[in-house]
DNA sequence: CACGGCAGCTTATCCTACAAGTTTGTGGGG
DNA sequence: CCCCACAAACTTGTAGGATAAGCTGCCGTG
């Protein structure tokens, strides 16, 4: 009727396309294509971390699609961890954590019936490593920062802050090695895994682990990488033979 | 007016609960709940695998909310690889698949910047250790998989289909590991070096992949763990030699 | 300058409508 | 009886508008 017709509301006819997508995209998914236009954009640092993205309103007039839309692909972004929301606030781009990662690992695993025995079995060979590469790489502040981790493991009183020097051990290893992959990869299984170290210090309590660990890093601090690979699989091996059994 | 109060649009006031949800959960994020919910009766198998789920209208009534928060669920649940949708049909429940955690994984590499090197240095343990499980544990179907796999690659005459037979054989090793860990970690660093193995076989040709999974097979085959190993550690070293270079 | 409050913006939820796809039931023909 | 075509019913995908609730920053007051 009028000049400008008025789109009745309904999928639109046709092969509709992002305003922003140059290449073309057959997909009728519009929502895909906002998640992965929006992905690209987080992924590649042109939205950067703790960044605020435009509002729902905004990004759905400059995509040419519905708020409804842009809902959808925010939900998705959020359940990935790239991006939080809150009511009232836009959303802001998260920091990089492993927290998601670990989260849909874990659901796998939960889904498959993996044991625990699994996940040790993987541990196992990635802690070795980490080992090696620490002993090879560790730098003076982070051999302190080992040490430091040891000591607050033999002070800890509480179960709870037991497990959590013995979680950091194991992360600054990580770190120690100058490579973010191990330290990605550890917290993604290290996270499935922390039940089964609370058992495992509750039973033996911490003297074995605190031996564990001062092997470990005396073989790091004579850059020993054999003799602290071999140090990781003595520990991680004691602490195995306690869940299977 | 009538009888039942017309319940005017907008957030409801106060704590809103599901219908569903005996248990007092004090967050206002309906969506949050509705995938909780549902994310529950997957894993725990209420709703198995293959099975179809009620349609967003009929959830919408049973858990008393709308139709909007059950497809921003849906499309999380979706993200998460729980479910499968598509237009016109009731979304199904997903079988389990490792697919979307290596995604995760993939995701949290590709924003934390890592180099191919790093994640050769991790690929290296991780393929190691696999080549020794898949030796102890490699069923008879898997290894023929393994030689047809080898076979593929031989006869492979373009180069992406040399490097899909590559992805395939080292894919089929983790399977043979019975342990869905290994496959999915793989397959999340594996996602990364795409282009790498891209380059690697079009510099050196498919000769010396070929000539390393041959050995890799024949310790499997002689069940073999330490050989399998060193195999693998040759084959990546030499791709590895490739990548610095 | 410090601080409280208000206005505007933004998200969260609900609703209705329609297009496009799938599933299902029905009827006819073999 | 079985099988196939076809239509009706159902379901998802998208649009658009409305209201409630929460956040942010600006401005005025002390």
């Amino acid at each position: 009727m009028a000049t400008s017709p008025p789109r009745r509301p309904g999928r639109r006819p046709g092969r509709t396309r992002l305003a922003i997508a140059g290449k073309a995209k057959p997909t009728g998914d519009l929502v895909a294509q906002v998640i992965d236009h929006l992905r690209k954009e987080i992924v590649s640092g042109s939205y950067a971390a703790g960044m605020s993205l435009p509002s729902e309103g905004g990004l759905a007039e400059s995509l040419g699609v519905s708020r409804t839309v842009i809902r959808e692909a925010m939900r998705s972004l959020r359940s990935q961890g790239l991006i939080i929301m809150s009511q009232g606030a836009r959303p802001r781009v998260a920091e990089v954590d492993a927290g998601p990662a670990a989260e849909s690992l874990r659901l796998l695993l939960a889904r498959s019936r993996t044991s625990l025995l699994q996940l040790t079995e993987v541990r196992l060979p990635l802690e070795s490593s980490i080992a090696a590469f620490a002993a090879n790489r560790a730098t003076a502040d982070q051999i302190v920062g080992l040490q430091a981790a040891i000591t607050e493991l033999e002070q800890a009183a509480s179960l709870n802050s037991q497990v959590a020097a013995d979680i950091r051990f194991h992360d600054l290893l990580a770190e120690a090695t100058g490579n973010p992959v191990f330290a990605t990869l550890l917290r993604a299984i290290g996270g499935l895994l922390d039940a089964s170290r609370r058992r495992t210090i509750k039973a033996a309590g911490p003297q074995p682990a605190i031996i564990g660990h001062r092997e470990i890093l005396t073989a790091i601090e004579q850059r020993d990488a054999k003799a602290a690979e071999a140090a990781m699989r003595r520990h991680l091996d004691w602490a195995a033979h306690d869940i299977c059994s």
